[in-house]
DNA sequence: AATGCAAATAGGAATGATTTGCATTCATTT
DNA sequence: AAATGAATGCAAATCATTCCTATTTGCATT
């Protein structure tokens, strides 16, 4: 619906108007499922617009996320994951069983990072955390 | 060195008592570089026992954690890093431009986690936490 | 509206990391 | 020492991701 938002989205980041960064943006903000991979996003794609190579879907990626439109993450899958960067940044809390993801931001574990750094002499760039557990749905919760 | 201690770990997890094990924890125990790839165990192993296969160096990486002797770790760089698992769990500390990585422990960090994983309805298992940043080596500190 | 050119694309081939299938060898039990 | 199930090596397979290149497209300019 937003595709005139989208474009406008883009070019305010210097990126050219073009169809495969407008459905995957597109394909981002309808879908329910925050957390996208590089194949998810492709398959999406195939299923609406029809024409669009993989390649071009990790391109696009790439960069939606090197302006800051997207975040990537990798879990311990072995395959990176992307969502929506709207809003600040957050670390995540994934269930081991279901594979369910939530999201946090902790300013306090934010202020200790910095302050780590700091005393190793670092400079701090990003950084990434993942928790690890059993979620509360009662499926879940009956393993071990 | 301690081939007997080695066979000893080994036995008291159930895991018989082979070559190829003997040679990969010798190799974490020996080497100066505590995190190791698969790639790396394998030459390693290759210059010094002559031979054995890169798939079960794979295989019995993933055994060796599976039992706790060793913790892998996935960084940003596409390939899965394995540690000794002596003491206690830290967390990472890495440095982008010169690939140094420097471990360390919060106990505030690891509280704070407990507590969101419980704010959640979670039953925290384990966690994942790497601070990418640039270290106070000059050749690294001159960047941007 | 047509043109030029750099940037973007499709799609297949290439790469790098990891896994798998299978015949052979080995560690441990008897 | 024989039996047997697990472990190994090797090669082929798989999976995620990137690279290559001919072709197409966006868009600033005519």
């Amino acid at each position: 619906m937003d595709i005139e938002a989208n474009a406008v989205l883009l070019k305010n980041k210097g990126l050219k108007i073009t169809a495969p960064r407008l459905a995957v943006l597109e394909i981002f903000q309808k879908s329910k499922d925050r957390h996208l991979s590089a194949e998810d996003v492709y398959k999406e794609a195939l299923s609406k617009d029809g024409d669009l190579g993989l390649a071009t879907v990790y391109r696009v990626l790439t960069q939606l996320s090197e302006v800051g439109l997207l975040a990537a993450t990798n879990f311990e899958t072995g395959k990176t994951t992307f969502e929506l960067n709207e809003g600040g940044h957050h670390d995540h809390l994934v269930c081991l069983s279901c594979g369910s993801v939530i999201e946090f931001n902790d300013e306090e574990i934010e202020n200790r990072q910095e302050l780590i750094a700091k005393q190793h002499g670092f400079r701090l760039i990003n950084h990434s955390m993942a928790l690890y557990g059993v979620c509360s749905k009662p499926t879940c919760k009956a393993l071990g």
